[in-house]
DNA sequence: GCATAAGCTGAATGTGAGATTCCGGTTAGT
DNA sequence: ACTAACCGGAATCTCACATTCAGCTTATGC
């Protein structure tokens, strides 16, 4: 492949995915291409359709994702490793770009990667109950809920405010 | 007004609301129609257009929740008239028709009576900070936003359990 | 019962926002 | 310098609605 070919799609790919981060759902090629520089044409050189470009960056997003939350698991506190997992969340245009793939997707690995990282959450989210910075009334499942509400939030982080004080409602109630 | 004219409109109204609620954006006017069990022409015989059919729900559900909400100022604890306004703007499917009316209102009460809705929820969660049952560390207008993270969910209800452990958040920090 | 204005229906039409194509012009790489 | 890869972006194709309108129904007043 080309050296500009390479430069191009990766241009493509850093541009969807910042696209997808801000604007959630509708994002048009023609955006996109804008956004890269290049021309709508050169899309089309590089993935097939619409949905070919969004599930690819969604796969990639879930696997950078997997292997930070991969890297968390044992780590105590395990709230602490619950927080930082939020931040890369956050980080990666997750829930909006699964958003944007309606209908079953072509890549049948993005099913599997996301119920490998929810797998891992759960995990974590029962060590930290165990260590009882959690309430022990919120299913782990929830917590990934939880966890969604508070990431789906345009342009939240995990040091913001809000999406902090969210997050504080999964801590042991006082009394 | 004949008599079925009267109960075609309102067929179409409380339709629009079910429909806007659940699917949120995109409810288009053939499926409106489809759910009120008349015609799309029907829908204009009664507004003129997608707009006017969409403002008007807004303006109807932005005056029953204004009108719940001042039921509400001044009860003790102000904790729990805030969570009694929740269930409220929950019950209305407010901020989705919002979302649906994108640029300038053509109805000038849309804004001010959202305006005044905040006011009066700000004043309340001001009431609950003072009573102790709000963390201190969260401006009232902050209140306003977390509310519409919690209600925002689709199908939320304040006494649903993830709705509550969101919430739960507001409140002051165990240590 | 009937006249008739008010209402209703839903296929047909209009439209706009994108997705996708494709052909002439550009380059990286040798 | 040559050429297989690439690229740009106007032109085209699609499709999902919104909106209209020419008949057909039905309340309602007499």
């Amino acid at each position: 492949m080309r050296a500009d070919a390479r430069r191009n799609r990766s241009a493509i790919t850093s541009a969807a995915i910042r696209l997808a981060g801000e604007r959630g759902e509708a994002v048009s090629m023609e955006d996109i291409a804008r956004e890269a520089g290049v021309g709508v044409g050169t899309l089309y050189r590089h993935f097939s359709d619409r949905r070919a470009l969004l599930e690819d960056i969604a796969v990639d997003a879930l696997r950078e994702l997997l292997e930070a939350t991969r890297a968390e698991v044992g780590h105590t506190p395990a709230w602490e490793a619950l927080l930082r997992v939020v931040d890369h969340s956050v980080a990666l245009p997750l829930a909006l770009t699964k958003a944007l793939i309606t209908g079953e997707p072509d890549r049948p690995e993005l099913p599997e990667l996301e119920a490998e990282v929810h797998a891992l959450i759960a995990g974590i989210a029962a060590d930290a109950q165990r260590e009882g910075d959690l309430r022990a009334d919120v299913p782990p499942t929830e917590v990934v809920r939880v966890l969604n509400v508070a990431v789906c939030r345009r342009g939240a982080r995990a040091d913001d405010h809000l999406t902090r004080v969210v997050l504080d409602g999964l801590r042991p109630p006082k009394n």
